[in-house]
Formats: C-alpha cells, structure tokens, sequence
DNA sequence: AATGAATGAGTATTCATTCAT
DNA sequence: TATGAATGAATACTCATTCAT
C-alpha cells in the first residue's frame, strides 16, 4: 500500500499545473491550457528569462498574440504558472495525516513514519519538483513576492501538515517535544542531503529506489532517538 | 571570542571572490580584479542573464572590449568567478576542525558543537552566500558542470570537514555512529529550515542574532540524541 | 446677450462631432455613435497614431470587430471623424453675418466688429478647437486630401463668411476696400498671435478673458485704421 | 539686394540642422551626421510615429543598434533634430535688422518693409519649414516641452527681433505705436493667410514668386495704414 | 449586426560579440 | 592591451485587421 510515489511523474504534473489556473474541458481555453503546458516545461528547462516568448507561442502552437490576450504579459504567466503549481502540493499536504490514521497508541511509530518519509523525499526528488524548486529560487531576486508565496503554499504547508501529524502522534503518546520543532527536524533530516544534491546536479539519474528507502529509513532513525516518547 | 561569524561580511567576500581567479595586486591587471568584482556583484543581485556585459564594462570603469579580451565570453567569466568563490568555502572547511581541537575525552562535547554550529549556520545565512546559492541554482541547467563541480567543492567539501571532525569526536569516544551520516545529519539539522526559508524570501531581513543562536542550541540537542555515546 | 462663446465647450463640441456623420438617434446604432465619440476624444488626445483600435473599442464600450465592421478600417473612421466636425464650422459661418445684422449706415462700425472679433477669437481657443487643428496639420502628410478639404470647409468658409460680412458693410459705406482681402487681414489681425501661440502650447491655460478682448480690440483698431471708409 | 529667399532651400535647410547638435569634421561623427540627416527627412516626410528606427537606420546606411548609441532613444534624437534646427531661426532672427540698417529718417520706409515682408514670407513658406511647423504642432501633445520650447527659440525670437525693428523705426520717426503690438500684427499679416493655407495643403506647388511679393505687398500696406507716423 | 479569439507583421529597444584604431 | 564604434540577431510587446460563431 505504501507508496504511491510514481503519481508524481512528470507529464502528469505539468498536467495539473495546466488546469490549476481556469476552466478547461478543451473548449475555447484549450489554447489558454496549451500555453500553459508549453510555458511550464520552457520555463522549467530554461528558466524565465531563457524562454522568450516566441518560444512559448511556438511550442504552444499559437500565435504570440494570442499568448499575449489571455496572459497580460510574461511575467504575469510566469506567476501564473507558478501559483498554479502549489494547488500540487497543497493536495500533498493535504493526504499527508492520512500516512499515520491507522497508527494506534500501542503500535510502533516507526514503520509508519518510514512510509511517510519515504513518501515525502521521493515526492521532492521527482524531477519536476526540483526543476520547480530551481526555477523559483533562482527567479527569487526578480520574483520575491512570488517566491516568498509559493514558499508559505507549499514548502510551508508541508511542514505544517508534519507538525499537525506530529501533534496528532503526540496526543497516543508515542512521540514527544514540540510538534513544530519535530516537524522542521524530520523534514530536513529526510530531505536535507538528497533535496541539496538535487539542487545542483540538474543531469544526474535520480536516485535509485533503494537508496531513497535506505536514507529515509536512517533519517526516521535520527529521528525518533530524539522525540520518541520513552516508555 | 568563539564566533567570528564577522569575517563574512558582505564587502570582504565580494573582495575574495575578486581575488580568487588571478592573484595579482594592482598593475596593469587592476583591471581583470575590477572586472571580476563587478560582474561577481552584479550576478549576485541581478543574475547571469540580468546582467549585461554593457554593466559589467560600465561598472568596472572599463571598455567592453576588454571584459572579453580578459575572458573570452560571458559563460567564461561567469564560471570562473563561481568558481572562484569556492575558495572561500574550501577556507571555511578547512577552519572547521580547529573549532573542537581543545575538546578532551572527558569533556562535554555539546558546548563545541554548539559553537561550531553557530557559526556554521551564521556563515551560510550571510545574505552574499544565500544570494550566491541563489544564483548557482537558478544558473544549474544552464551550467550543469559549473552547478556540480561548486556543489562538490563547497558544500560538500564541508561536509567532509565536519565528518573528519565527528570521526576525531568519536575516536575520542565522544560520538559514535557513522561520520558521514552524523555530518549530513548535523548539516541540516543546524541549517534545514533557516537555509529553505533563505532561499525564498530575498527580501527579509537577516535572522536575527538570538534566533541563530536557539536554532543552532535546538539543531546540537537534536543531534546529540542521536549521536551521543552513551556513557 | 452679446458673446454666446459658451457653446463651443467641450463636451457639447464632441456630441456634436459624433453627430455629425450619421443622425441616428439611440436604437441600434447607438453603438455607431458611441464608437464616433470615444474616437473623436481619443483622436484629439493622442493622434491618429497614438490611438489603438482597441482603445477605442474598450472606450465605446463596444468589440473591435464592431468598429470595423461600421468603418471598414481606421482611417475611414478618423475621415469620417474630421469631415464631420466641419458640421460645426460650417454653423458658426453660417451664423456669422447675424452678428451685424443690425448695424445702420448711420452707426460706427467698432462696437459690431468687436463683438465679432471677440466671438470668432474665442471659439478657435477653444481647447478642443485646437486640438482638433493640431490633429489634422500634424496627420496632413498621410491624409492630405482630408486636410485639404477640412481647410476649404472650415477655415476658408468662415473666411468666405467673413468676406460677406464686410462686403455688406462696404455696400451701406461703412468699409472700403475688397472684402476677400479685409477678410484675410481681419481673421489674421484677430487670431493670428493667439492661434500661433495655442498651437505650440498644449498644456498653458486658455487665454483669460479680459486678454481675449483686449486682443480682439486692438485687432479691429488696427483693421478699421486699413479699411474704415474715410467720412 | 532684396531677397535672397533662395538660400533656404531643402537640401541646405536639413544639413544646417544636421549639424546644429555637435561637431562634425565628416570623420567619426560621419555616422552621427548621417543618423541626423536622415531621421530629419523621415520625421518631416512620415511624422515621428510613422518613422521607425529600422528606417532611420536604413535610410542613413547605419546598423539600428548605432542609432542606439548615439542618441538614447527615439525622443532624444527628435528632440535633438528639433531644436538643432532652432539654430536656422536664431540665425533669420538676428539678420532681420539688416534689412532697415540703411533706412534714414527721411526715408520712406514702405520699400524696406515691403523687402522685409518679403523676406519673411518666403522663408516661412519654404516646404521644409511648414512642414517642420506641421511635425511640431501634429506632436505637441506627445512633446509639450519640445512644442513650446521650439517656438519659444524660433517664431516667438522671430517677432522679438520684429518689435526691435519697429522700435528703431519708431525712435527715428517712422513709426508709431507700440512695437510689440505692431511686430505680431505685422506678422500675421504677412504670414497669416498663406501660412494657414500651407498648413493645411501639403502637396500644393508652393506660391508663385509674384504673387508671394503682392501678398507682401499688401500686408505692408495696411500695416502702414495703422501704424505710421502721421507726418 | 455583434462578439471573443486569433493572426502576422511591426514596434522600440537590448543583447553578446567583433572590428578598426 | 585597451578602446569606441559598430553589428545582426533577439527581446518583450503592440498593431490593424480578420475569422468562426
């Protein structure tokens, strides 16, 4: 049951991102979806200011114009697209409390933060996801209101979701300290060295399954020696 | 004395990655060094693709000629100030281990680490490194090599140094577990959520002192439960 | 009673302009005229040139296909535009010869030649007025035929009228001298400074009035020492 | 000795402005000149809107981009050709008072101002000049400084060195009346009526010399009605 | 008759780079 | 080595006009 990692591929990914913005249902706004789905994989291969606009109209099979008519200006796409995308992981953070729903005050956290853990780093290890990742960042100094949102959205809400989690867990009695510290600390001893290796290795292979369980498996164990409730 | 977290400040490191890529003084080749220190502030506020060579010759007080009879084109110039810059991490690594060098066996390790944390986490928010991160980030698809080979030489060059200094703890009978993870684990642990928060908001102001200083206090508590030998 | 200059404001100025092309009430065509009038005021603004067709659909209120599909393309609209403020011109000469339709023989000209002065000075300062004169000389390159034909319906008409005017005084022995020249030399004696001046400064204040009359006084003063009929 | 009309003639008129704005010598500033004489043509041909700067630069054989260089942008280089040509009025201005240096107090001065007239009137309705006069007027609006600025330095010096004339006509008891008074009403006698016409008629032959000098002729006439001296 | 969406050519301006001196 | 002037291709964005509905 546990991992449905692969529902983040990433054709489906820029599909959701596609449909974030407006109504669809292939009608009149199938060129407004089009440019969407051409603009997010232009600007996630080549950054903002590397995609021009006549490039996005020509990937979108429309005229540039017509680009211009449905999304004032780039910029206004740019964001656009970017908040469209944290609908993504506002669904993530969403489903996250239901990793731990069946844990009972007798049973073991343990296997059940691995799932969630294994779970959460190959979310933020699917290549889009960090694609996004870099493109935000590196659009923070000429984006700052944008970056800074998308940060409270999505990373954000994540760790929030964690903390509520963490609470949760807390009141059975089988964790202890304080949720949002908890949250911070799994988050970052989950994701921490593989997110920061995939922020600068754009071309590597993704990190194979094993290794992902394995560094999930040994940051739960960090984990728990620090806020499993003693018994 | 222990925290000389000031010798990172924002003119100082422009000045060192300036000197990075040629060591002369003066001369004739003032030039080249004016070059580089403009082009590396430029980058840093307005990015690779913000920035122009027109404003890079202009404020370097230079011809444009001259930018690229010093460096071939843009890309060369770019890589090589990044390049550059690694010095001073490569510095900073090897500063590390001097931090814990008067730790004895008998002694309690969480005040070293605590110190070395704080100033670990204090180095990496100076709003230069942060902007620097930023730029490589967002550069990574452009420059792949460049994005990997500073990732290689800076960060995890640190975090080399940090494992040597946990193998030297643990020889001493103070840690025990894997180096290597116990680094990783330090790593983001002291800087995970200052780090993520940094790369979003380019705007905010610095974190202030106290709150560097609890983040590293809580990161070192965290680390120790996991860490520790038990006694 | 004397100087009805009020009704050349502006707003009555841009209705009767929007009037002018084709007399329909509301109705259906509501929308012809609407599209007259967010033309005329923007024409007179900003230029042929500088006035989109899209600003002047979003100003009438209406889609641009409507504009074009009531005027075949831009320019028709701004010929149409133009030929029918001459509507207005052509009343104001019309109503020209009433202004001394009282004088006797046995009276002094000067009073009735004032008073005509006045009223012709002040409706061609009026602000709209002259910006309808810089629209059509600075557009008199790419509609030459249009600017000809404005000239000849408007300017040279109330000079025709003009000529009238005084033809009837020189026939009850109150001028001398041909009345096509004493036309010229009144109208230029009467706005030339003014109008010279209006053409080059968009943004000043109108003329004050107590200006305007001295200026019509001393113009008539001068004409009356060329073309008063010695007694 | 009276007319030299002659010398403002197309071709001159558009070098005399091309080097008004800085130093030629036809060497490095070749290009600059080129850039300047061409931009002129078009403005005065096409308008400002309807000149592109793909045309200035094609019709002065430059690359676009040298266009760029040399003047900030398309205002700048209009503004520059504007009041670069400012010089050419100043120029007219200052030889105005030539024309009745040799006129003594028992003169009659009908001959010299009759020459005056003459002057004046060709020089104005040169093609050149009206259409400059269009250009300025038909962009008043987008460059109000500009407009009011050019006839600040041209027409409005034009009648300043007007009233000078009078007034020394008057000190040797010539003339009567006020001077600046008499310089606009001699103005716009002269130019009134065939200004006003070659505003609004661009592709008219120009007026024939004679009947350029009977227009002058009359204008002087009645000029001389209201103000010379009553002997 | 009216619309919203679309188009292709054109706008001013800037780019990284090179040439003549 | 250093420069100022020059280039051609690209930039984001707008235009007048037309098509499907």
């Amino acid at each position: 049951m546990g991992e449905p990692a692969d529902n983040t591929r990433t054709d489906e990914l820029i599909i959701r991102i596609g449909r974030g913005a407006s109504g669809d249902s292939a009608g009149p706004t199938g060129k407004r979806a089009a440019i969407v789905q051409a603009a997010t994989g232009l600007f996630l291969r080549q950054g903002y200011q590397g995609t021009s606009t006549d490039q996005i109209a020509a990937v979108a099979a429309v005229s540039k114009q017509t680009v211009y008519n449905q999304f004032r200006d780039k910029k206004t796409l740019f964001a656009e697209i970017i908040l469209g995308v944290t609908a993504t992981a506002e669904r993530f953070a969403a489903e996250l409390p239901n990793e731990i729903t069946g844990v009972r005050a007798a049973d073991d956290v343990e296997p059940a933060l691995r799932s969630l853990a294994h779970r959460y780093l190959s979310t933020v290890l699917n290549p889009q996801v960090l694609a996004l990742r870099r493109l935000i960042i590196g659009e923070a100094s000429r984006f700052p209101e944008l970056a800074s949102e998308y940060h409270r959205r999505a990373p954000a809400r994540v760790l929030a979701a964690l903390a509520d989690v963490f609470s949760r867990l807390a009141d059975r009695g089988l964790l202890t300290g304080d949720p949002s510290d908890a949250a911070e600390d799994f988050a970052f001893l989950v994701l921490g060295p593989a997110l920061d290796h995939g922020m600068f290795h754009v071309d590597d292979d993704p990190m194979p399954e094993p290794a992902v369980r394995r560094a999930a498996d040994r940051a739960v164990a960090v984990f728990l020696a620090g806020y499993r409730r003693p018994s």
